[in-house]
DNA sequence: ATTAGCAGTCCGAAGGTTAGAGTGCTAAAC
DNA sequence: GTTTAGCACTCTAACCTTCGGACTGCTAAT
């Protein structure tokens, strides 16, 4: 049933989406016959219309109407794209922009976000990249008054966390400095757990301290995903999808709460590599009209996050794609550089 | 002129006014009667609306509708409004959240922004506090691999920014916990200026981490308003108004960059309190549909952030200026914390 | 297999009509 | 002078209806 297409056919399905996608209108048959370099007649090009929309690949809003592509139509031509890559300017762009900014995950996130926003002109979407399971690495108490002191807890990965925290009584620097001095000594390379473990050889100051550590810790365990950077909600509000069904705008206002990405992420997000989902292929109702280009990065095992674009299923597929895979790349690079794994991959160039 | 109303005339008009929030739609003689408890007829009210219509305060959208508001309208209704403090049991639920959050300037900051939405059923933002001047209080090297370190620098204000930083070779965390020693002696309590004068004394390797520090300390000193916190862009996109003109939301949307809150920051924002700017008298354009409810917060003379409700000029003015103005309170007393000028105030309730 | 030609379908813009919501005015009542 | 009932008048928004034309789908010829 699902026979192959014709190079023909092919090239008429590829024109009739990328038509779509320019034009956000049904795409009639002659605009077809000019767009490609084809030397048929519209007729012809309606004959083999009627059989991509027999195997489903276009759907007809009414009898007399152009084509659109569905969901099926959208998956195929994503999978016959040819491999893109982002034009080299635009790496070095890119590359550029992440020398000037501040060294720090959230800093190369919200980065992330504004520029695949911009390249993919559609939302996106970037969870910053968060270990499975936090290593303390180094702890500074800095007094700033009598009984208040900030904690800065520096964890593997360059994760910097502070805290205020009041004490009893008053402390002096001095004894915030020792404090600190011991516990790095006590607690560096440990986890969780082992610190609990190793708690109870502690002072009650000390004691104090490392609750307040562990309750970092332990909280930075439990996050799944931290509050994901989002950029380019003006794409989506401009489309012109958006002016008729203001249902979906709503709906997709309203997810962007907080739990959006949980709402994306599909099921198996596996191994390394862009992924698409198209339309109805998404597991949630509310983005059924929407498709996401979505990657992991990170350190398989250590520490990962996720980059999204989220559009319309009339989005710009490959340079969606291009975008995502790339950035996801250096990203990919810059964490093993924060985990001590190698060279700042942007030094190279 | 411009004479004051009677009594009546003022209770129309408030009438009016909250009708046209509630409803958004222009508000017949009839219903101004049925909400009021005035015990006069249908043709009084009209007569009285007459009045208010050519003095300026509502508008007609044409010769047999009801009323709108105008800005003039909005003006005197704000102007006029009580004296209104959040319920006791919100600002209970307010202090408790701000608890559970990490003691970070942006926690709390991204917490306001999404409180101050709800709150005020309206699009909030909210621009961190930044010290006018910042000052060095602490450093902490800590090595990440051969020639990596990063560098954690605590500022004046609790202020925690890091950076990793590339050495020309390799340096041991010994060395490096020399270094941030020495500077931390020399340095504390310097701004600029004053680290720079003193930067000639010190060895090569000192030196470069100092470049390092000073350049964080001119960045923070060069920003103006950090990348503000936004929340609440579902409550806009979700108001009637939306649906006629997508205008309102492209210009707003498109706003949404980065230069927001330059659009929406008046010219003078002097003193201490909550201002309102209603429609036509923003200066920016793109917002004259739109009122700001806006205050700053923070440390005069030292660290100012401003924390604002934007959202149509039909908007429950009470309950947003009872927001802006409790939550400003609540991030002043918790930057004077930050500062150590006082204890923290939720630990007063 | 391809094509010209044409009937048939359906949309959407344009124009016309109408119900009713609300005002503005007038003249009477208080 | 203020208030009110009553009513004519205005304007909108919803609902028709019509109509041109954009496309297809089919057929029969190439």
């Amino acid at each position: 049933m699902n026979k192959t297409l014709s190079p023909r056919t092919e090239k008429i399905l590829k024109s009739i989406i990328e038509q779509y996608i320019a034009r956000a209108a049904p795409v009639p048959s002659q605009s077809v016959l000019h767009n490609n370099g084809l030397d048929v007649s519209s007729a012809t090009i309606r004959n083999e219309m009627m059989r991509l929309k027999q195997e489903g690949y276009i759907i007809q809003p009414h009898t007399s109407a152009g084509s659109v592509p569905s969901d099926k139509g959208y998956r195929h031509y994503v999978e016959t794209l040819d491999d893109i890559r982002l034009p080299l300017n635009q790496q070095r762009m890119i590359n550029h922009l992440f020398h000037q900014v501040e060294t720090r995950m959230e800093e190369w996130a919200r980065l992330t976000a504004t520029l695949l926003a911009n390249l993919s002109q559609n939302m996106a979407i970037v969870a910053t990249a968060k270990p499975d399971n936090c290593v303390f690495k180094h702890l500074e108490l800095v007094s700033i008054q009598d009984s208040t002191a900030l904690l800065v807890l520096v964890l593997q990965g360059a994760v910097v966390r502070q805290q205020l925290t009041v004490f009893d009584q008053p402390v002096s620097q001095a004894e915030l400095s020792q404090v600190s001095n011991k516990l790095n000594v006590f607690f560096t390379g440990l986890n969780n757990p082992q610190i609990q473990a190793k708690k109870t050889e502690l002072s009650e100051l000390e004691k104090s301290v490392s609750d307040c550590i562990l309750n970092i810790m332990k909280t930075e365990d439990e996050i799944e995903y931290e509050a994901p950077y989002l950029d380019g909600l003006q794409f989506i509000v401009n489309q012109p999808e958006f002016a008729n069904s203001r249902q979906a705008a709503t709906s997709l206002a309203l997810t962007e709460n907080k739990n959006l990405l949980r709402v994306i992420l599909p099921d198996k997000l596996v191994g390394r590599g862009v992924h698409v989902i198209i339309g109805k292929e998404n597991k949630a109702e509310a983005i059924q009209n929407y498709s996401v280009v979505i990657s992991q990065y990170g350190l398989p095992g250590e520490a990962i996050g996720c980059i999204a674009v989220i559009g319309p299923t009339r989005m710009q597929y490959a340079r969606s794609i291009a975008s995502v895979d790339y950035l996801a790349e250096v990203l990919s690079g810059l964490i093993a550089w924060l985990y001590g794994r190698k060279i700042p991959p942007e030094a190279g160039n």
